[in-house]
DNA sequence: TATTGTTATACTCTATAACTATA
DNA sequence: TATAGTTATAGAGTATAACAATA
């Protein structure tokens, strides 16, 4: 029987050529950096106006769906509710949308955006594209969308096996 | 000219059918809804071994590449050096890897995998092998083979604009 | 009873500055 | 001087329990 703590020495390798191979093949690995530094591209970009990826994500929304409620926000991001306040605080603090009594349910918030919330959007949505650019624009148009689809299918295989 | 900080109101559309087009357009908000996915998946799956994506990431990369130095495993995992530290402790104090004197240099540990650790890596690998299956499992090899080198493209794109 | 928004809390991952011992 | 490993620390992002107001 081997003993169990005893350490495996190296071989001769040189230790500068490390091999990441097996890593590599993972999807969910290789996914996990790509968005790694997909979001700090994405985050730089969008700094000079005020937002990141999340609250350019939550600005687009409320864009998007105006009269839009936290929990149905929560839901389609994929963020817990708690996580999604302060980020709505924020939001709201900089003017850029508003919490309003929503007509149907008085627990509910509706948001909406602000003309200023609109303003910093269509800037905002600008930065995201030419960062798009940036990251997917050796890849033609048609590669890209394969890409979206595959994501979208692994992300559905993801969503029913939890 | 308009007021700012003027409210703009929703309109008639039922607040259930929520509109992510804008967003789900953009590569790297997939990117990183996907990667959130796929990695609490894989850490559930890891769990049960004491392992999560991070610290199954670095024991790989010990097991490949035994006599690995730290500089040289935060370099490769992309991780900044004082954030693996932790996480070299955690496998060390579970015997699944030991710190050793590098022979040409001492002020560098050549990091080394248990047989503890190697029989742990044989079963994460696995672990991750079926998960991957579950998350990638409907699409071909050959599909998988182009995801992966779009998504390589990306992070080579991504770093030349760091 | 259940749900909306909220508070509090905790854990992971990430990022930076600064220390020590070596080179 | 510069580098390897480390410490301390701070910021995001994420996850859960529990509360008040309302359904």
């Amino acid at each position: 029987m081997t003993n169990e703590t005893q350490t495996i020495l190296p071989n001769g390798k040189a230790s500068r050529d490390i091999s990441d191979t097996t890593l590599r093949d993972f999807t969910g690995y290789t996914v996990r950096r790509v968005a790694g530094i997909v979001q700090s591209d994405v985050n730089r970009a969008l700094k000079p106006l005020g937002l990141r990826l999340l609250s350019f994500s939550v600005l687009v929304m409320i864009v998007d769906n105006p009269g839009l409620r936290q929990a149905h926000l929560a839901e389609a991001l994929s963020v817990e509710r708690p996580n999604l306040v302060a980020i709505v605080d924020e939001l709201q603090r900089a003017g850029w949308i508003t919490r309003n009594p929503d007509p149907t349910d008085r627990r509910a918030h509706a948001l909406c955006p602000t003309q200023a919330g609109q303003n910093l959007y269509n800037k905002a949505v600008e930065v995201v594209q030419s960062h798009e650019a940036r990251m997917t624009g050796e890849m033609g148009g048609d590669e890209r969308a394969v890409l979206l689809t595959m994501l979208r299918r692994i992300e559905a295989a993801g969503k029913s096996s939890a």
